[in-house]
DNA sequence: TCATAATCCTATTATTCCGATAGGGTAAAT
DNA sequence: ATTTACCCTATCGGAATAATAGGATTATGA
């Protein structure tokens, strides 16, 4: 399951690039639109700033704003920022890989095997989707 | 991520399917063959039984056995039994849909159109592989 | 028929993670 | 100086997961 965390960071994403090139957007007015606690989504917002998605800037007329073109902005890195790893066993994780504690060998793995083509399967995906594929359109 | 349930599962299943057709296994091997908690693995097991996937019989000499042939055995059905959905979010789930407390309209919604993505080519993996696709040849 | 073997079933505990909140600190604009 | 809005850390409650406990049931076979 995907947690709230990524879920509210990917609809903030895609709402700050609906906006005007260069608009700053704050979290409230996120916040509000899109039915997110607004503390939650502060400390989501921070760790976009923090992974070189988003930019911010502080006081009266402050706000957050995408630091790329939104067509540059892969749905790995958002995903890998806000959820961790893609793969859904820590063995078959590129960017998160940890051995399992039973399993003397990962080549004779049954789970691994599967969970491989699972997560290329899923890297396809996320790597060919860009934020802007995700901005709909209001028509 | 998935759960040690599924991830037990689904190694108890192979070994299983690894033995001769008809042999009868009990939780005990498995869970020493495997680093299972014994019983952990038994109401696992208990789980796919309900599921029909295996079938039992108790007393001496008893165990699991499985009830079709192992390449009959789709993964789409071990991970709804074990796991739930596939789906990473409810809205975009086959068997276990639920709406959206957020989220007004979902074909509006961006995680909505992402996820669709990610579930079809996950199916799209575990309907074609069975169970006789993660036996694997001890070479 | 009685001991043993094995699954069946329910309840409970322990632990971890997640979602949310609290409370202030810092920087920028006017 | 005041207001605005992001920055940062800490904490808390609840839900889900992993594991354990303890016995009930059924089958075998000596």
């Amino acid at each position: 399951m995907l947690s709230k965390k990524t879920k509210y960071g990917i609809k903030a994403l895609t709402f700050i690039a609906r906006q005007e090139k260069g608009i700053k957007v704050k979290v409230a007015t996120i916040s509000e639109s899109e039915n997110i606690s607004h503390k939650f989504l502060e400390s989501i917002l921070l760790t976009l700033r923090k992974a070189g998605i988003l930019g911010a800037k502080k006081g009266k007329g402050g706000g957050y704003y995408l630091l790329q073109d939104a067509s540059d902005i892969k749905m790995t890195k958002v995903i890998r920022t806000l959820e961790g790893p893609i793969a859904l066993v820590p063995c078959v994780s590129l960017n998160f890989y940890e051995k399992c504690d039973d399993c003397p060998d990962e080549k004779q793995c049954s789970v691994h095997k599967l969970m491989i083509q699972v997560r290329d399967n899923t890297l396809n995906v996320l790597r060919n989707t860009t934020l802007s594929d995700l901005v709909i359109d209001k028509n």
